[in-house]
DNA sequence: GTCTATAGTTAGATAGAC
DNA sequence: GTCTATCTAACTATAGAC
């Protein structure tokens, strides 16, 4: 890992445990062994480090759209394909994954946290925070459980409704267990619950 | 209103747009119209003005539990004389109060984001909003729904499962819509919409 | 690409006149 | 209780030697 690479590396962690305007550009030197003065020879500014971190998270959420299968290009037919053949378990699976991308990501992780704290203070990040994690989140569920219904395995209940329901239970568990490394397999056990629920009612 | 008080409104107004570390004294004194340095006759440090915010949360958070009768004393018996005659419009009328609570009270909604952007930051700060924004309102949601299932008028389903999956979704919606006064009736509309088809799913 | 040195600014906080 | 003046420390950023 070059020294960029660790400077950002080093301002995400520092960012995600004190905010921006928390951390100092002495903070962020230190961390990665050298001196403040020098660090200006890779940055400009303690401002071009944040974007370039929010850059970062856009590339990152790329990757995971297509590990997970939610890019644009394949979201409906990959969806229709899962609706194929749904079990319970599979049902888990995947929102075990998307969890635990959010969760446990070396990048997502601390990302969420800055996210978190730098909404109301930057207008870009605002607008990734809410786009990203609530209405492209819940456009997706939407679209996907609108596919299911189509499918035949879903009972037809209003889509926009199912998905609130069911990814608002996820936002709230990501919120709250966050930083919690030790807590993970009670957040999962919850999780698991909560999506068993999920099926138990709706699943046609 | 005094200017002790007009320093803590003026306070909490700034630090919820734009953190406490991105607040500085001059700001906050600039904002009641008095001199950074007069502001250390009624608080000996900055710390404190938000120590004291703090506090005032405590006793604000005491006051919504009596009004809305989730107090420690009276919960039990007010929730039992709720389920001797629930219906869907009042258990609409109970989450909008709540609801609305935290998206408008004047000390609340400023809170819900210092305590967003400050939690990790401070491990006080961090106890609050998850002991109270999420641990107690499950535990709260919880015997509430253990209590109507007892009295037959709901489903007898795992309350703590309900639980999460009602609460979840209120705790999304004050995420989303907080600091969005115009987008207030679709915030309810949605609201509204995800209590009905709890109702639907789980009224015995 | 790292260092030392330093400029320029702003922060939190105090002293003392009125 | 408010002001002006001031202190000290910390911060962002630059210049220039190696």
């Amino acid at each position: 890992m070059n020294t960029k690479d660790r400077i950002l590396d080093e301002a995400l962690t520092l960012f995600s445990l004190q905010g921006v305007k928390g951390t100092s550009v002495k903070d962020i030197a230190g961390a990665v062994g050298i001196k403040d003065s020098s660090l200006y020879k890779h940055f400009k500014s303690k401002r071009e480090i944040f974007d370039t971190i929010v850059a970062k998270m856009h590339e990152r959420i790329g990757e995971m759209s297509n590990e997970l299968g939610m890019s644009d290009e394949e979201g409906g037919r990959l969806a229709a394909d899962f609706c194929g053949h749904l079990s319970l378990d599979e049902l888990k699976k995947l929102v075990r994954k998307t969890f635990l991308f959010y969760l446990e990501d070396d990048f997502m992780a601390r990302f969420w946290r800055v996210a978190n704290m730098e909404q109301y203070r930057s207008p870009e990040v605002y607008d990734v925070y809410h786009r990203l994690f609530m209405e492209e989140s819940i456009a997706y569920q939407t679209k996907l459980f609108s596919e299911m219904i189509e499918g035949g395995y879903l009972k037809a209940i209003d889509p926009a409704i199912l998905a609130v329901d069911f990814y608002a239970f996820i936002f709230f568990l990501l919120d709250k267990y966050n930083g919690r490394p030790d807590e993970k397999d009670e957040a999962l056990a919850v999780l698991d619950r909560q999506v068993e629920e999920f099926y138990r009612v709706y699943h046609a």
